[in-house]
RNA sequence: GGGCGAUUAGCUCAGUUGGCUAGAGCGCAUCCCUUACAAGGAUGAUGUCACAGGUUCGAGUCCUGUAUCGCCCA
């Protein structure tokens, strides 16, 4: 073994042994409960960052450990297509490499560079989760597109179609005029901007519809959007709105004429309110229901409800083209201003109707406003209000959103709120399986959950994109006097079909159609929409022949994902995919309800919600029970790691210098119940080595990153690439610029830990080698014999065993790595090995206590740092093949990854000798800081005498070795007639005092008690205090006071020590 | 605007029903390459626990308010 541990030299073999003996794979058959993790799946559009690295060694941890304790375990990997993101990626890639954009390719050609793209990183992905040691079932690996989820996406989209929970609509839409999609709500950020208010001045008209020559004075933001007024609102209790309410208004530019109405939602003008919209209020408001949500819901409210008028193309530019009302464009009673307008950009054609109203007189004022403004999360243009055809979950339906409240347990659940009631059909009084069964760590997470679900919309799930799952509804324009009859029809023609589709007829008729108004035959217009659940090539051949088309969009990602724990085991029918499911339905049945899961804080909207809803709906059970919201990782500079802002940092780089259980380690031990770990960022420079802090630069938007060329900090002249050029593309390495790896000295932490579990072992295998060899004695004799120290050492065993367990119960997992650190290096490293290397080649029973807490320690140890416990296992099981010991049973295992979990056995906690190693600990350090003090050279051994009562001396006889040991120290009297000699300095412990021999400097010594007695007067002083309060003595836990009392005693006894040596002295 | 969280040693962070004379790692100081480990050992220094009130025998911990920062939702 090396003197030092080094990773590289044994991950990839421990990693080879765990394939090969099949470790990670579950099957439905195996005995044990089962116990079922879904990856979180990482996305394709890069490789994972620090984020990730803790997101799955946390799932690992609780794998692993699952594992141990016998469960049939199963981590289901996999990654995530991410439409949006993906295409967004690979488009901007190739329009960097070949000029070209996205539609100069045909779609099936452009898709196929996006599945380029998606290989590269799922291997990378790949990669790096094996290199992590991250145990999941690699033979069942998923993607989000793939055939076996595509299937599941197929089936649930047409069940919820069928029941009436997907419709079309016609709604206002998060449009990003930039990447030309819709976004659902929470892919909206708000950002404040400064911008302005402006007041424009529209005339008001009389009956005849000449000018009166009076004005109403509307403010907005969004002059650009006046085009699509189709009203202008007051409220009721303005005083002016008697008078003018039912009276109408000529729109500047267009000359529309327009009424005056009432509406509630019009905040009052109050020059002195501390709400800024009511300090900027005229009173009145433009209601432009096609470009805001607000003015939406104001024009459904009116009785008749308020025309609609789209005046923007996708790209967010003005056009007459989508929505315009046709008489208008047709009778052309418009400024011919307007025309200069149709074309021009949203913010271009702000300045150039703020100008012409400015030219008009019609502009009253502008006042600079600062307000937040939706912007896109994926282009970061702002978000458009647009009015556009897209498909509609109904997830505000109670078997839906109702559902995902209902699954939250009740002592998780804010009480009061709008709750599940129950489902009616299914349940009949009883309540559903999964009623109450979801509890989140931290609990106050629940709260997000619940909030969410009791203030959800309904979610548009239509992406005007073309990497996703194509939304599987044909369909097509159909003029037919009898919807019936058209109903029969089409059901003839796909009769061999007839369970795989669902036709839905709806007339052109609905409300608030735009194209309604282009004076068509309203009733005879419908469209027919069938949704597939099969992509059999015949059905799909027969729809083109009827005329259908497929609908163009894709799903939004959730979709899939939201299907992941079902759809990776198979679901609706795992049946059909005997190659790569063999098992049938027996996985999906062993496997789902699943038990845990781990993310981040801002999925539980996005993807834990959807996820509930849907495995409740489809299969009637949850997705998982426990979900486990962990840390968010922040660069140095306090901003969230990120694949799109590339400030990430490569797991790989970290396990390159670190090793991997050392980050796992690391990681581990940050994970805390707060939130939000902050890790500096170094840069290893390629061509020295050195270690340093890269230049950092800031973007536009505020955020910092490392430059994307770095000057080597000890190579004059050589550069490299950091990670943020080759993540953004703006730098590329090659020879001379090579990339730099990135590194944090956070990571030392762990790797420290590993080289010394390392050592120990390695000590230890060797001093037990030796002694076997020898005498060849069974482990299990002599334990009548054990010492102090050997019962003091289990006893610590056991409460670390204790304490792991209960911390992993609890998702604590900051507490598990720190038990099992303190105990190996504190306890065992520094003071039980140290106590026992002079004795334990005499003593079989002490190198069967040491081989047992080494077998415990790799065994509780392995779920953090799997690949060093599973090699110094190897070598402690040659070395020692039989390791139980009475009253704690350790069997024996090929693998340590399939080890059993080993149970604590609390009579191996022994009280009296926790005391007893107290004491030595005590001696021990009052002995050290006098060695320190006087400056006696470690190796030396000093001679001690004690002052002691009988009772004292005692006790410490019976640890007098270990002293001797751990203080190297000879001891010549213990005893109460034992006087300090002459030239012996004191050491005061709290009970008795220590007399190390030989050391003379008086002054020193003067100095030095003088120290101890301040601070002991002091501590004496305090506990004094305490007990002279009253109310403490009263009413204070008797123990609490009783320990007091013990604690005072002890410090006054010191006291007195130290003044009776210094007094001598003196 | 609503909600959640953070503020503890120079740095990064623990501190689970109030009992603390407030801890860890790194860094710092002194000594030691002692045959497990210098990625190590021994010893030591370092804190108005953001601020202001309150409850209590007792507050880093509970309550109220303030400030600063972060996230989520509208």
């Amino acid at each position: 073994m090396s003197r030092q541990y080094q990773p590289v030299e044994i991950e990839p073999e421990m990693r080879r042994r765990w394939v090969e003996q099949g470790v990670f794979h579950a099957s439905p058959t195996d005995a044990g409960e089962p116990y079922a993790v879904m990856i979180p799946p990482p996305n394709v559009t890069a490789a994972l960052h620090m984020g990730h690295a803790l997101n799955n060694t946390i799932q690992d941890v609780l794998v692993r450990w699952r594992r141990m304790r016998g469960f049939n375990t199963l981590w289901m990997p996999g990654t995530d297509h991410a439409g949006i993101a993906t295409q967004t990626v690979v488009e901007k890639r190739v329009l960097h490499e070949e000029g070209k954009r996205r539609t100069d390719f045909a779609r099936e050609e452009f898709v196929r560079k996006i599945e380029a793209w998606k290989d590269e990183y799922e291997g990378r992905i790949t990669d790096q989760l094996k290199a992590m040691g991250c145990s999941c079932d690699w033979d069942r690996q998923r993607f989000t597109m793939d055939p076996i989820c595509a299937a599941a996406v197929r089936e649930a989209f047409f069940r919820l179609f069928a029941d009436g929970l997907i419709y079309r609509g016609k709604r206002l839409v998060n449009w990003d005029p930039a990447t030309k999609t819709a976004l659902a709500d929470d892919e909206v950020e708000n950002v404040e901007v400064d911008s302005s208010f402006w007041y424009l001045k529209y005339p008001i008209v009389d009956d005849a519809d000449g000018d009166t020559g009076e004005f109403v004075t509307v403010a907005t933001t969004r002059p650009e959007t006046m085009l699509g007024d189709t009203a202008v609102a007051m409220n009721p209790k303005d005083p002016r709105a008697a008078e003018l309410v039912g009276r109408r208004v000529r729109l500047p530019i267009v000359n529309r004429l327009i009424p005056i109405i009432a509406d509630d939602y019009v905040v009052l003008p109050d020059a002195d309110s501390e709400d800024a919209k009511a300090r900027y209020a005229s009173g009145f408001l433009k209601v432009t229901p096609a470009h805001d949500p607000n003015d939406y819901e104001i024009g459904r409210r009116q009785q008749p409800p308020l025309a609609m008028v789209n005046v923007m193309a996708p790209d967010g530019s003005i056009s007459l083209d989508h929505g315009w009302p046709i008489d208008e464009i047709e009778g052309r009673r418009f400024d011919p201003f307007l025309d200069e307008l149709a074309g021009k950009d949203r913010f271009e054609a702000r300045k150039m109707i703020v100008r012409w109203f400015e030219r008009q007189g019609l502009l009253a004022e502008i006042r600079p406003y600062r307000h937040s403004v939706g912007h896109s999360y994926r282009s970061h243009v702002p978000i458009e209000p647009y009015l556009s055809d897209q498909w509609y979950v109904k997830v505000t339906d109670d078997r839906l959103a109702g559902a995902a409240l209902g699954a939250l347990a009740p002592e998780q659940t804010v009480p009061g709120a709008c709750l599940w009631r129950g489902d009616q059909e299914a349940t009949v009084g009883k309540p559903a399986k999964w009623e109450g069964k979801l509890l989140f760590f931290p609990s106050r997470y629940a709260r997000t959950f619940q909030h969410w679900h009791e203030n959800i919309r309904d979610w548009c799930i239509s992406r005007q994109l073309w990497w996703g799952h194509r939304i599987p509804v044909w369909s097509r324009l159909e003029v037919e006097s009898s919807e019936k009859e058209l109903l029969e029809r089409i059901k003839a023609s796909l009769k061999p079909w007839i369970d795989d589709v669902h036709i839905r007829i709806e007339s052109r008729t609905s409300e608030g159609d735009a194209r309604s108004s282009r004076g068509e035959d309203e009733r005879s217009v419908c469209d027919v929409f069938i949704a597939v659940r099969c992509d059999e090539p015949e059905l799909l051949g027969k729809l083109t022949e009827l005329g259908m088309e497929q609908d163009p969009d894709v799903l939004d990602t959730w979709f899939s994902s939201g299907l992941w724990p079902i759809s990776t085991l198979g679901w609706p029918d795992p049946e059909k995919f005997p190659d790569e499911i063999p098992e049938g339905h027996a996985l999906l049945e062993r496997f789902n309800p699943g038990s845990s899961l781990c993310t981040a804080r801002e999925i539980i909207t996005l993807w834990v919600s959807r996820m509930v809803m849907f495995n409740i709906y489809f299969r009637g059970c949850l997705p998982f029970e426990h979900v486990f919201i962990h840390a968010m990782i922040q660069d140095g500079e306090g901003q969230k790691m990120s694949k799109s802002l590339g400030n990430g940092v490569d797991p790989l780089d970290i396990i390159h210098r670190h090793g991997s259980d050392a980050m796992r380690f690391t990681l581990t031990q940050m994970t805390t119940q707060t939130q939000d770990v902050r890790m500096p960022v170094d840069m290893v420079c390629p061509h020295t080595g050195q270690v340093f802090t890269p230049k950092m630069i800031s973007l536009a938007n505020g955020i910092k990153v490392a430059a994307p060329i770095q000057e080597s900090p000890g190579k004059p002249g050589a550069k490299m690439v950091s990670s943020y050029g080759i993540a953004s593309g703006k730098a590329r390495p090659d020879e001379q610029t090579p990339a730099a790896r990135n590194t944090s000295s956070k990571f030392d932490y762990g790797r420290n830990f590993a080289n010394k579990l390392w050592n120990a072992v390695r000590f230890a295998l060797g001093r037990l080698e030796s002694a076997r060899t020898g005498a060849g004695e069974p482990a299990s004799t002599g334990f009548e014999k054990l010492g102090p120290a050997d019962r003091w050492i289990l006893g610590r065993l056991m409460a670390t065993m204790d304490g792991a367990n209960r911390a992993l119960e609890e998702y604590q997992f900051n507490t598990y790595a720190q038990l099992l650190y303190d105990f190996t290096w504190g306890d065992l490293c520094d003071w039980y090995i140290e106590a026992i290397k002079p004795t334990m080649d005499e003593k079989p029973e002490q190198q069967a206590v040491l081989a047992a807490c080494l077998d415990v320690t790799l065994r509780l140890l392995h779920p953090v740092m799997p690949f060093i416990t599973e090699a110094l296992w190897e070598k402690l099981r040659a070395v020692v093949p039989e390791r139980s010991i009475p009253g704690l049973a350790l069997p024996d295992s090929l693998l340590l990854a399939c080890a059993p979990w080993p149970t604590p056995n609390p009579e191996l906690d022994n009280d009296e000798a926790q005391k007893a190693f107290s004491l030595v600990r005590e001696i021990v350090g009052a002995i050290r800081q006098v060695r320190t003090e006087y400056k006696v050279p470690p190796r030396k051994v000093v001679t001690v005498s004690a002052q002691a009562t009988a009772a004292q001396a005692s006790r410490m006889l019976q640890v007098q070795q270990l002293v001797e040991i751990l203080a190297a120290a000879h001891c010549k009297d213990v005893g109460p007639r034992v006087d300090r000699p002459a030239d012996a300095a004191v050491a005061a412990t709290g009970g008795m005092q220590i007399f190390v021999h030989g050391l003379v400097d008086r002054e020193a010594e003067q100095a030095r008690l003088t120290k101890a007695l301040e601070e002991s007067r002091k501590n004496v002083a305090t506990l004094e205090a305490r007990l002279a309060n009253e109310g403490y003595v009263k009413r204070a836990p008797p123990h609490l006071v009783e320990q007091t009392r013990e604690q005072l005693d002890t410090a006054r006894n010191r006291l007195h020590v130290i003044e009776n040596q210094l007094a001598r002295l003196g």
